[in-house]
DNA sequence: AAGGAATATTTCACTGGTGAAATATTACGG
DNA sequence: CCGTAATATTTCACCAGTGAAATATTCCTT
């Protein structure tokens, strides 16, 4: 890939080669992180919008509603309707009209989703941390603060830049 | 994002925390990477795997066979047909039968795919560039190095536990 | 020249995710 | 109360990607 990188680079002197190469890592690494974790769903019946809507559950005792779920799972309302039905029907989270708002539905855990995260959750930790394991805490604090600014930095340019 | 994960580690205190916040942000980064490169990429009818090959191709002046590629693209053997079948409908790659083994194909870029690669690979510049601004010089190194690292430590997970 | 391995392709069948616009219900402001 | 806005859902239509196994061609070894 490296040597990809830098031949392309002699062809096209313009090419920021750094930053092409932190692109291409960050799409590698996002890429195999979300194959594995999704894979790691399947069996389960979940898809990686629907885990993190019902992490989204678990961790908000009050409840949510779509609409506030939507940011969560970077999913328009159309789809947080059928990940709704999905939880629903699968048992792991309830439907009920808020008092104050009737317009607004609210989703609850269940019983049965919290013991589903229970179960799912631990056996990933192992995965997560050696993903981690060759770095020190120092760099694991530096790569949390760069990825984070990089985060935003794609963020403006998304506000900013709506060709893309 | 992390007072979600705040309140799941105080639920599940055996949570990985820090190293749960740095995968929600490569999954994060890499999938918002991955839209807008695809995004990008569609007006051209390419996909991010026709992309990848196409680039491959661009770098390879002798040419690429299928099964090389396959690495590149990380696609299977069927993908990687489909792919230059749509290359080469497309006229932006050609292919030959290799001289020495002629069970071997070769595909090459043609003028035409170099003109593409050519055009649409500048626009994209200013846009890598502007994902990395606010990083100092030797912030970017430091990413790099980490992210590397994470890469590794990623497929050494993946071979040496097939359960994923 | 025969059998086994490598390469590419084809066949076949399968899966999941998406979103815009119309609809229904309720809230809110005047 | 009436109109406008907000929320959720439904309807409708759409699209892309995938992979295992059978086949075809060629190579290589004996």
């Amino acid at each position: 890939m490296d040597a990809g990188i830098a031949r392309v680079g002699e062809m096209i002197p313009e090419a920021p080669q750094q930053e092409v190469r932190l692109t291409r890592l960050l799409l590698l690494v996002g890429g195999t992180l979300l194959g594995e974790v999704e894979a790691y769903l399947k069996p389960h019946g979940l898809n990686d919008s629907d885990f993190r809507t019902l992490m989204a559950l678990y961790s908000s005792p009050e409840g949510a509603t779509p609409s506030e779920l939507c940011g969560f799972a970077q999913q328009g309302a159309t789809n947080m309707t059928r990940i709704g039905n999905a939880l629903v029907k699968a048992g792991l989270a309830a439907r009920s009209h808020s008092a104050e708002d009737r317009r607004r539905i609210v989703l609850n855990i269940t019983p049965s989703g919290k013991r589903l995260v229970r179960k799912i959750l631990p056996p990933l930790f192992p995965k997560v941390l050696g993903a981690y394991a060759s770095l020190s805490a120092g760099d694991k604090r530096t790569l949390e603060r760069l990825l984070r600014q990089v985060a935003l930095n794609i963020d403006s340019l998304q506000s900013s830049d709506p060709s893309s």
